[in-house]
DNA sequence: CCTGGAGTTGTCCTA
DNA sequence: TTAGGACAACTCCAG
């Protein structure tokens, strides 16, 4: 046997089927499965409390899968990776490859470190569907529009079919009580644990559970009901996603293959190439590794943008006087999640109407997002600010009165983060304080006591908006 | 090299 | 009431 023990280094791939780097260890030694916790919590980029939170209960999850034996650490991969291998005679290490540019640059530094060791490092190709080296144009230079660059995709050869859990697994068992998840402290003045927990379980098979769910009750309507914040129709996978505890190729191919039982084509390819779009986000970050803080499109360096901690304040806590905008920032804040949707509704306000940076808004998101996804969160913000590739034109401005009657019409999802005008009629709920005296009365509402008044004029902001963003054109 | 069609997610105004 | 065009001409991309 060439190698007795293997170091199987899980990062964000928390599951055991379809898993690479653990089904080939599994195949020739036994696996020492190691996790190791390497934020630096002083900078802005440290993961925040929500995706800590998720991360700790996902670790659990794979506790179990892995019969108890991970071993889990704080600090320097770098440093901890060899000091591991020689502590255990470990002659070689796996992992899965990751496609975000922070991570990257660790894992490059971690893998000249070993090999310096003459341990041996083995990547696998694990997280994308398709190999964004491999995707350019015909000139050689990537793609900047998603179109182009995802009918590329289609045309290559499909996606890699889901590995089985592996078949012989034997574990490298050492005492795992100094390095436990707990040690991790990842809950350590985290307050979101009480809010969070009802509305999620992470982990392998909640994953699994909550994809079957999605094909059966929201594929069906899935184009036209992704739409609709009230309605079931979104998958809810981005954390799972995220943390790996199902993998992309694992929903491409279910749902290729079973998803026909209960959708249609246009639902189902809808659904696929949402996939496309996560692929695209981690693409032009591949190409472009600073893009979670610097705009893709360099005249943006150039706009003023507002400072308010006040409108800030307002938009972070949910109390903007816009009801769709307060539900969906509500919604972030108790759930750790917002409706893709409204997602974009709240971007468009901080950056259009607020003209907020558009890093302040990726920043909290960050910190509270379950599924804060440095390639997702940063290119979908730069989307809607204009500053990105293939972006929204700058006169695309969200009206949250216009979105909160299309796509919340009965004002539920609006209702149900924000009680105090769930008495409203639905006529009014969108824009409370156009609603006759009485009315509001009867539903219990003193505008400006019990809700407040919206923050800024609509159309005031828009037309001011629409000047800064032209001006930035010559 | 030139050309022409296309580009996730909207809003507002006009006829 | 509703459908269509303007918004600003831009860059990207394929043939």
């Amino acid at each position: 046997m060439k190698h007795e023990i293997i170091i199987v280094w899980f990062r964000r791939d928390l599951r055991v089927l379809d898993n690479p780097a653990f089904h080939a260890a599994a195949a020739q030694a036994k696996i020492l499965p190691i996790y190791i916790f390497d934020q630096d919590l002083k900078s802005e980029h440290a993961i925040g409390d929500g995706s800590k939170w998720w991360l700790h209960h996902s670790l659990q999850s794979l506790q179990g899968s892995l019969d108890g034996s991970l071993r889990c650490y704080i600090g320097d991969a770098v440093k901890i990776l060899p000091k591991l291998a020689k502590e255990y005679k470990v002659t070689a290490v796996h992992f899965n490859k990751s496609y975000d540019s922070v991570e990257m640059k660790r894992d490059h530094a971690v893998e000249l470190e070993l090999q310096k060791s003459d341990i041996e490092v083995k990547m696998f190709d694990e997280s994308l569907l398709f190999s964004p080296s491999d995707i350019l144009k015909k000139d050689g230079t990537p793609y900047k529009v998603f179109t182009p660059f995802y009918r590329e995709c289609l045309k290559g050869p499909e996606p890699r079919i889901p590995l089985p859990k592996p078949r012989n697994i034997e574990f490298f068992t050492t005492k795992v009580d100094k390095h436990s998840i707990e040690s991790l402290q990842l809950l350590e003045d985290n307050s979101v644990e009480n809010r969070f927990e009802k509305h999620w379980k992470p982990g392998e098979l909640s994953a699994h559970k909550r994809l079957q769910s999605f094909i059966k009750n929201g594929l069906e309507n899935y184009a036209q009901g992704r739409d609709f914040p009230a309605l079931k129709n979104v998958s809810r996978l981005s954390a799972h996603i995220h943390f790996g505890e199902i993998s992309a190729h694992q929903i491409w191919h279910e749902v290729k293959q079973n998803g026909h039982e209960y959708a249609n084509k246009k639902n189902i390819s809808c659904l696929l190439k949402e996939l496309g779009w996560r692929e695209f986000s981690y693409y032009v970050l591949y190409h472009n590794p600073t893009m979670y803080h610097k705009n893709l499109q360099e005249k943006f360096d150039r706009f003023a943008w507002r400072y308010s901690k006040k409108d800030l304040l307002a938009w972070q806590t949910g109390m903007t006087g816009y009801p769709i905008v307060d539900a969906s920032m509500r919604e972030l804040f108790t759930t750790g999640y917002m409706h893709n949707r409204m997602r974009m509704v709240v971007a468009s306000f901080l950056v259009k109407n607020l003209m907020i940076d558009w890093r302040t808004g990726a920043q909290w998101f960050w910190q509270l997002l379950v599924d804060a996804d440095l390639a997702s969160n940063s290119f979908n913000w730069q989307w809607v600010a204009g500053c990105g590739y293939d972006a929204a034109p700058y006169f695309r401005i969200f009206n949250p009165i216009t979105q909160a009657k299309k796509f919340d019409p009965a004002g539920e999802y609006i209702a149900q983060f924000v009680p105090e005008l769930s008495k409203l009629p639905s006529k009014y709920i969108a824009a409370p304080w156009l609603a006759p005296e009485q009315v509001l009365k009867k539903a219990g509402i003193e505008m400006g006591v019990d809700y407040p008044m919206p923050i800024i004029d609509l159309k005031e902001s828009r037309d001011r908006a629409l000047g800064s963003f032209k001006a930035l054109k010559k």
